[in-house]
DNA sequence: TTACTAATAAACATGA
DNA sequence: TTCATGTTTATTAGTA
């Protein structure tokens, strides 16, 4: 991994002098600048004059980083960055990340993880700026703010308070034991765990940091560590304590009940320090203590930790308050109304969060697409769109040997996917603008495809046209995904090759299609783990939820198991679930499609196929109880519920 | 380990 | 000849 290179050196570029400060300045030589600009011209630099000029540039970069931002730095292809053989001792670039620039970091990291690092240093900013006005932390000075640098701070704590408001409605919503999962997916998909357990390492390798001690020096390390710090992501149980404010305030309004009744320390849990990264056992919280004074007194390493652990926080903070806002910009442009309560639920004051969890068609304008809904969205600020993203276009380009950079060999199953109109209705957006390859398998797209024309057949090209307009990620490596889909309709045999009037055209044979469809799924922990781990969390309506709410809620309140326990249980929702038979109602219900059409009905020409690995037998219920629906259509929530709730799954 | 499925690549055929 | 379309085979990878 780049973190792996960049944990030996990190280079720095003389521009660093001029560019973001941090506290540690005042003791290095790069801080010889502060006192040309500071207009100070008695020659002497007061502590206090010298801490407000840091905190005019923290704010400065701030800016900076939020402008170039916005502006795509960070973008993968716009990595050009100038060498530097200056190089710096990684541990020095953890404690203060600021020292680097964004064309170092760009230099450095991947671009996943060079977004969050800039987020990490916006959010240091801010708690620079935050931490003089609670005088929480290390900063003791009067503060001396312009009016400009004052409504910059207001704008980013407001938006910390917003935040805040949305996780407490979260909280509100029953999702607080998912929090931390959430937190920890936000900050995997910022940097991948690897990432961070390596950082933790290198952190927690420092030999002997002097400068990290100068730069923390005075930070009240017991008063960070009990209030933002918390296990880290290393173990699932992890718990990240979104609701911990940078400045030492907590709201924990709701706090496991297990590490509740376990221990009165929020480092000590489940009989182990939670100190990141070191889960050491202490039979009681006496030997705990012991261990905390030992192992992790004031020292630099441990105020390393602390930092990292901060940026951490701060991080999964910036990141939801930053999701949250493109959410609420994305339904706003939808004309979207902001959801009604959820009859088991407290309403949202947060518009955003509470229609993702409103899956209904009803909360959403009738032709809009919904926004991206799988129900991890509320949960996980920092997902990018739908399901797939968390696994799809996480592994997208760490699958292939072979092909390093072009087309990516991956399994794509739709078994565990949500259903595909669903998902499809929902997110079209989001998959027409996003290079996202979306989680369902070439015929299962092929088939929406040919089910969703007015005719219920395309010709080839027409389904090339489907795949370049609805989805992004088809507009490249088109020789590839082509040659795919023409392989899908020759070999599979629910695809009917029809000679038409104009032509030849594809249609769809449902009763193959179905077929086709592999056995159900179990209710196995592997087979659920590989739903979470691998694919979407598929589409809920309110009654599903309902369901859930009431079958689960001792689930979504149990202490956090090796996979996210909500995630676990929406995923039961939808084992064995594809889009078998959803698709065709579903399409029906958005108005653009008729009940499915038998290719028989098509009186022209039809090549007959034999299905490779056809499945002749099919008694399973899905396949029956899709049959049923041609002629029976059911409204899709009493379908959803009785097709996809597995009853050994709602126990 | 094996079987199955899907993705990918490629060769080949056919017709406009 | 070129290209689009269609078929087939082989390989690879993920998963049960």
């Amino acid at each position: 991994m780049m973190v792996e290179s960049a944990s030996e050196t990190i280079r720095t570029t003389p521009s660093n002098q001029n560019g973001v400060s941090s506290l540690s300045s005042q003791s290095d030589g790069g801080g010889g600048r502060e006192g040309g600009s500071n207009g100070d011209t008695n020659g002497e630099i007061s502590p206090v004059d010298l801490l407000h000029l840091q905190q005019q540039q923290a704010l400065q970069a701030a800016r900076q980083f939020l402008l170039q931002q916005a502006s795509g730095l960070n973008s993968p292809g716009n990595n050009e960055v100038k060498q530097n053989p200056v190089q710096v001792p990684v541990s020095m670039a953890m404690m203060s990340p600021q020292m680097i620039t964004p064309q170092q970091m760009q230099q450095i990291l991947s671009p996943p993880q060079l977004q969050a690092l800039l987020q990490q240093q916006q959010a240091l900013m801010l708690q620079q700026v935050k931490t003089t006005r609670s005088s929480f932390c290390f900063l003791f000075f009067p503060r001396q703010l312009g009016s400009k640098q004052l409504a910059f701070q207001q704008q980013l704590i407001q938006m910390q308070q917003l935040q805040q408001q949305h996780i407490l409605n979260l909280q509100r919503q029953g999702l607080v034991p998912l929090q931390p999962t959430a937190a920890m997916q936000s900050l995997q998909q910022a940097m991948c765990p690897s990432d961070l357990q390596q950082l933790w390492k290198e952190v927690s390798g420092v030999p002997s940091a002097e400068d990290a001690l100068k730069q923390a020096e005075g930070l009240d390390l017991s008063t960070n560590s009990s209030n933002t710090t918390s296990a880290f992501p290393k173990a699932a149980s992890a718990h990240i304590p979104l609701h911990s404010l940078p400045n030492g305030q907590s709201h924990t309004p709701k706090r496991d009940s297990h590490e509740e009744l376990s221990s009165s320390h929020p480092l000590y849990g489940h009989g182990e320090c939670k100190w990141p990264g070191c889960e050491a056992l202490c039979e009681d919280m006496g030997q705990f203590i012991k261990h905390l004074n030992n192992e992790h007194a004031l020292d630099d390493r441990s105020t390393a930790q602390c930092r990292v652990q901060m940026q951490v926080v701060q991080q999964l903070e910036i990141q939801l308050a930053k999701e949250s806002e493109r959410l609420q910009a994305m339904m706003t442009h939808l004309h979207m109304r902001p959801s009604e309560p959820k009859p088991f639920n407290q309403p949202l004051n947060l518009a955003s969060s509470g229609s993702l969890l409103k899956r209904d068609s009803e909360a959403y304008p009738e032709g809009l697409p919904h926004p991206p809904t799988s129900a991890a969205t509320p949960i996980t600020p920092l997902r990018q769109g739908p399901s797939v993203i968390s696994s799809s276009s996480l592994h997208t380009h760490s699958h292939s040997h072979t092909h390093p950079v072009g087309p990516i060999r991956r399994r794509n199953s739709d078994k565990y996917c949500t259903p595909i109109a669903s998902e499809l209705a929902q997110n079209c957006e989001f998959y027409k603008n996003a290079d996202v390859r979306p989680p369902f398998t070439y015929a299962s797209l092929i088939r929406h495809a040919i089910l969703e024309s007015p005719d219920r057949q395309l010709t080839l090209n027409e389904i090339y046209n489907w795949f370049t307009r609805k989805f992004a990620y088809f507009r490249r490596n088109t020789a590839t995904w082509k040659n795919a889909v023409r392989h899908n309709l020759s070999l599979h045999k629910c695809f009917v090759r029809v000679e038409n009037v104009k032509g030849a055209v594809w249609t769809v044979d449902e009763v193959e299609y179905q077929k086709r469809r592999p056995p159900k799924m179990t209710g196995s922990p592997t087979l659920v783990k590989n739903m979470i781990s691998g694919l979407g969390f598929g589409s809920l309506n309110a009654s599903y939820q309902a369901a859930l709410a009431e079958s689960s809620l001792s689930l979504l309140n149990s202490p956090p198991l090796v996979t996210p326990p909500s995630a676990a249980s929406l995923n039961m929702l939808h084992v064995g679930h594809d889009d078998v038979s959803s698709t065709v109602e579903q399409v029906n219900s958005n108005g653009s499609c008729s009940p499915t059409l038998s290719p028989q009905q098509y009186s022209h020409q039809v090549h007959v196929k034999e299905e490779p690995t056809e499945v002749e037998e099919d008694s399973r219920p899905v396949s029956l109880l899709a049959g049923v629906t041609h002629s029976l259509p059911l409204p899709s929530d009493e379908r959803d519920l009785e097709e996809d709730l597995p009853t050994e799954e709602l126990e």
